[in-house]
DNA sequence: GTTGAGCGTT
């Protein structure tokens, strides 16, 4: 179950999100998607839990929560676009 | 020592 959290602070790092998810599930992976020209954080990342119904309760315990000041929303994530070559997106 | 809608370097 790949999550989305978006909305972020701009310090808030991979490990946050995964003490965060981890009280709702086991997540799989925990990524902040941080900028790789400048590193700076672009304020969104990826959650994946193995359990789907964890990842729900997760999405609705921490959609509009407020972390770091700011409320993060949290949905599922879209398809991840595989291969630099195949970067093409859904319409 | 900056900013604020978004879907990720494999």
């Amino acid at each position: 179950m790949n999550l989305y959290v978006s909305n972020l602070s701009f310090h808030t790092m991979d490990d946050d999100l995964r003490k965060l998810f981890e009280q709702f599930g086991a997540v799989s992976s925990a990524k902040v998607i941080t900028d790789r020209e400048t590193g700076r954080s672009r304020g969104f990342g990826f959650v994946e839990m193995d359990s789907d119904e964890e990842a729900n309760k997760a999405i609705k315990g921490l959609n509009s929560k407020e972390i770091e000041g700011r409320a993060m929303s949290v949905s599922v994530a879209r398809e991840k676009t595989s291969r630099p070559d195949n970067n093409s997106r859904r319409y």
